[in-house]
RNA sequence: GGCCCCGUAGCUCAGCGGAUAGAGCAGCAGCCUUCUAAGCUGUUGGUCGCAGGUUCAAUUCCUGCCGGGGUCGCCA
């Protein structure tokens, strides 16, 4: 239920009377015509650009065709006052009335209220975090989980069928750097001294724990063997226990994965997946055999000019056309993650998501251009590269080295500050842009603090009932209202206060932001939306201390207190399932 | 050098085709015998990096510059 929907709707109606009868045009084109809150609230409830997007069309000016459509729109017996304003735009104000009985139909629909169906069940892969299995997960990857979670449940709320994906890179040749590493702790495991750890290996003692197992099954067997024996046991083992590690990290954000895609899985087994991906590329006439110029910056030693298969990139608008081969003939690594989303795409999926670190943003043409290729422009990719995350302690910003120690991970900053300002913060940003994270201001009880502000506005919609408690053992407040059963909504027509129509409307705003924010996989709408609603909240909340007769709870008046009791429930549960999709959890009181 | 992201109030950032460009912080001036003042109200502050172009309309789209960051390979 979308007022503004519901009202585009009756402007192309209106459009659909006037512009042929009066102006000849048959089928006006009402595709551009948008319903929205205008931006100051001055200029009324809803504003359409009906007239100015279809005056050319008409043949006539926006401000005569405004006219005409006014005209309609006034009579509409919801629409209380039209005004043509600006260059034409046209300024609706609703009656009261309409917008109670829009509460009372937020109300019976409860949690499942800003919900949509605008995705009509259409299957979505959003792909996120796909670390490398090698140690745990830190602050950048936790910025991408947040990302691709949040993204993922505002899609399944916009009525889209999501799978949430987790590309696990068990091939190559980081896990084998990970298998030499562990095989280094088994050797410590079994008694031996090895000091300090050999540069290019992984000296985290994360991997304490897996030499450590290894020893316990293995005993010293497989100190016997030769590395090609042994690097096989060794990495599976180290593998299994990263993802252990990660899936760890990441159910402490609350945040699990439908699909962990095994890379390895592509090759073995008997098949080879990234063959035939390959082969229907060729069959497509994307790969051919060529040369590459040699790689700008830095001089590179080990290059060398020769005959590749390449993938054809630069049809689809890379910069270069892109190897599948390496010379010793085995896969690159792009060839697998071509055949992982060919994978993707035969599992149905036309619409994916990848949610990317800010080091692979010169990864994005190639990988579009793959899905663009394997689908015949028929499946879209759309990645989300996001930017850094700056940690700061004290304004500072925390030093990460390389070595071992203070290296800061995802888990110390879940364990230090929670789950839910993690979560929040995380998404309080646009992922376009870099993000500082500062640990004293994303803790602190402010309303500097973004997080608790959201919180505490849900917080004190909780405490609005509690102290309804009281006022119904008093008598003069509905019980049924205090028990939230809200299939009951009460006489709504008290609410009449600016502040509390303001409430309404912004409590209107939701769907239309869930279904922006999940179509343009834009997250962060979502919070600042929430941010806002907190906001006109606390907004009214306060007038009620300088105003007694608006607060919520009013002695003197027990039909307002019904209505307003409505009101912040209808606030409660769109604080609240708003949260829900960002996983933020909803407090009924702050400690 | 190529590509990607960012340049909006003193600071941190929203807005991304529409009407006088918004919010928070900081500054200034106010509001607690009160449903948690863990909050609220008012106010000061902007050539939306620069220059062109498209459009009835550009902070928003396009091109080129100028700043800042990231990235570049048969790595993963």
């Amino acid at each position: 239920m979308n007022v503004f929907e519901v009202f585009t709707g009756r402007v192309v109606a209106a459009v659909q009377k006037v512009v042929p009868a009066e102006f000849g045009v048959a089928a006006p084109d009402v595709s551009r015509v948008v319903v929205e809150p205008p931006r100051d609230a001055a200029h009324g409830e809803l504003s359409t650009n009906a007239a100015m997007v279809l005056a050319k069309a008409a043949g006539t000016n926006p401000r005569a065709l405004a006219n005409r459509l006014a005209a309609v729109l006034g009579d509409d017996p919801d629409v209380a006052k039209v005004e043509i304003a600006g260059p034409g735009f046209i300024n609706l104000t609703l009656k009261p009335a309409y917008w109670h009985g829009f509460l009372a139909n937020l109300l019976r629909l409860g949690t499942d209220y800003g919900r949509s169906q605008v995705g009509r069940g259409a299957k979505v892969n959003v792909e996120y975090v796909s670390a490398n299995p090698t140690g745990p997960l830190h602050v950048g990857h936790g910025r991408g989980a947040v990302v691709g979670d949040a993204m993922a449940s505002l899609l399944a709320a916009t009525g889209h069928e999501v799978t949430r994906e987790y590309y696990v890179n068990d091939a190559g040749g980081q896990v084998d750097v990970l298998a030499r590493s562990a095989f280094l702790r088994y050797r410590e495991a079994l008694g031996e001294t090895i000091g300090a750890i050999p540069a290019g290996l992984y000296p985290g003692d994360y991997l304490v724990p897996v030499g450590e197992a290894l020893a316990r099954v293995h005993g010293p067997t497989l100190l016997g063997l030769g590395e090609a024996e042994w690097l096989p046991v060794v990495r599976q083992t180290a593998i299994d226990m990263m993802m252990d590690l990660i899936r760890e990290d990441l159910a402490a954000l609350n945040i699990r994965h439908d699909v962990f895609f095994s890379e390895k899985s592509l090759t073995s087994g008997g098949t080879d997946r990234i063959a035939e991906a390959i082969a229907a590329f060729r069959a497509r006439d994307l790969v051919h055999v060529g040369r590459l110029p040699p790689p700008k910056g830095e001089p590179s030693e080990d290059w060398e000019d020769r005959e590749q298969t390449l993938f054809r990139s630069t049809a689809f608008g890379d910069d270069s056309d892109r190897a599948l081969l390496k010379s010793d003939g085995s896969y690159t690594y792009f060839a697998g993650d071509i055949a992982y989303h060919y994978d993707k795409y035969l599992r149905g999926f036309r619409s994916m998501i990848d949610v990317l670190g800010a080091d692979h943003g010169g990864y994005v043409k190639r990988l579009r251009a793959a899905v663009t290729g394997m689908s015949g422009g028929e499946a879209t990719l759309d990645v989300k590269v996001c930017q850094l995350v700056r940690l700061l302690r004290n304004g500072e910003p925390v030093k990460m080295g390389k070595r071992a120690g203070n290296f800061v991970t995802l888990r110390d900053v879940v364990d230090e500050v929670g789950v839910d300002p993690v979560r929040f913060m995380m998404v309080y940003r646009t992922s376009d842009a870099p993000l500082d994270f500062d640990f004293a201001r994303v803790t602190e009880q402010s309303k500097d603090n973004a997080v608790f502000y959201v919180q505490y506005a849900h917080a004190r919609t909780a405490s609005v009932f509690r102290q309804a408690k009281a006022a119904v053992l008093e008598g003069f407040v509905s019980a049924y209202l205090v028990e939230r059963e809200m299939a009951v909504v009460p006489d709504l027509s008290p609410l009449a206060d600016p502040g509390e129509m303001a409430l309404v409307r912004k409590l209107a705003d939701f769907p239309r932001i869930l279904e922006s924010a999940a179509l343009a996989h834009e997250p962060h709408r979502l919070a600042f939306y929430l941010h806002e609603l907190a906001s006109d909240f606390h907004s009214q909340w306060n007038r009620g201390t300088e105003t007694p007769q608006l607060r919520f709870i009013n002695q003197a008046d027990p039909l307002s207190t019904d209505a307003r009791l409505a009101l912040v429930d209808a606030v409660r549960v769109v604080l609240s399932s708003g949260l829900a999709i960002l996983g933020v959890h909803a407090p009924e009181e702050m400690r």
